[in-house]
DNA sequence: GAAATAATAGGAGATATCTCTTATTTTGAG
DNA sequence: CTCAAAATAAGAGATATCTCCTATTATTTC
């Protein structure tokens, strides 16, 4: 992790404006971290000392289980929070935050602030948007995975994810994302290249039927 | 849907103080609702008029899918709200709330007051924090029911809603939560019976082996 | 209180998904 | 540039879970 100070610490703050997330002034202890592809930005079950806001890139929480499973339980993108969990709980099970490209945050040193953020409307109001987009995508993703069978869960994803009509996420990352094994994984990608719905170049997929895979992804919805 | 007035109106208000809820007055227009056991307090997709607050009862959040499943997203009890999502959102998919037992709600018409809510750090303070409590509560659900089997997050169930070692939860609803087919959870519930862990009784069950569930239910949690 | 509706019970067979294994290819650290 | 570690690929067999079906027993409604 780098932290940015003088100028380049400046020139952020400036090209960010943060006046619309804090009614109060954060200039004295704000930080601005950059972590690179696969840095922690938190360690599962380490409570972290900032809230942070990400400014550029992308990143993963990830939680692992008992049995040695690790999910992925969602990305993060810019114009996220992170660690707000924490701030607004004294006891919580912190997960792990990484880092999947290049990510530049802001950190508040919650020792400084927590108390004034949690008296501040606008900071609140943001959060509570957040949160609730949060919670009700949690809800839609468990929801989901547990009405309809990979098959369409992963036609979704490939559809939301793919560029040009390329296909190019991790076969690793992808299976603790929509939780299901490897070997499946493998399986059902097969089965769509079988079909026709995609053709396999090198680590890449070319989407070949739009449509098909839309119609799958379709019943997902509302 | 009752509605009550008068002096049954005031002792709820009385005996609920709404005072840590709000801080700017809403004795104008807030109503108390009650609602039969079944009834609708929302009807998915209906954008409800109101921000409801449980007062007493317990409610249950469903969602019906494109291919006919109906999953019950989660429960609500007593100090939870309904209805915050619309509030926040302007667009917003509305799930069904079904009382599951008599329950007592305020409901504030968010026509007058949304935009004071909203401005509200009382307010919003709280709902944050129950917004954060559900979205990590649905995280956790979420990455459960990917990385165990029902034998797993059954047993807890079990164990989280069994009263003086008697479970006696409806079939019927316990597969919409934990999205399984009823053959299922029957099937699963027989083996528990047969390795001796509960012993069916009409139509609830005994606990006879807590430890062993317990000790199914304990890899779930971190 | 009888008829209609919903809940429970369980058999049988299908399928979605997992575990274990082995081999090849790619990536990352030094 | 090299070697170790991680990612990909795929076979084979197991198991978790589903669908469809048919009875029987509660519950609700008129």
């Amino acid at each position: 992790m780098k932290k940015y100070i003088g100028k380049k610490k400046q020139v952020y703050l400036e090209e960010h404006s943060i006046a619309n997330l804090f009614s109060f002034p954060v200039e004295d202890y704000i930080e601005v971290h950059e972590y690179q592809r696969n840095d922690w930005i938190i360690q599962e079950s380490m409570r972290p000392d900032f809230l942070f806001y990400v400014i550029e890139g992308k990143a993963k929480i990830y939680i692992t289980h008992q049995n040695g499973k690790v999910s992925l339980i969602n990305f993060i993108n810019a114009n996220e929070y992170i660690g707000e969990m924490e701030l607004l709980h004294d006891v919580y099970y912190t997960k792990g935050i990484q880092a999947s490209t290049k990510t530049i945050c802001f950190a508040l040193p919650t020792h400084y602030y927590r108390k004034q953020l949690l008296e501040d409307a606008k900071f609140l109001r943001e959060l509570t948007k957040f949160l609730s987009v949060k919670a009700t995508e949690m809800a839609a993703k468990y929801t989901q995975s547990l009405a309809f069978p990979l098959e369409n869960r992963l036609a979704d994803f490939i559809l939301q994810t793919a560029d040009e009509r390329i296909y190019k996420e991790r076969h690793v990352t992808v299976c603790d994302y929509l939780g299901v094994s490897y070997r499946h994984l493998q399986h059902v990608l097969r089965q769509f290249c079988d079909k026709g719905y995609l053709q396999k170049e090198g680590r890449n997929y070319q989407i070949k039927q739009f449509h098909s895979l839309k119609e799958l992804a379709q019943v997902l919805q509302n």
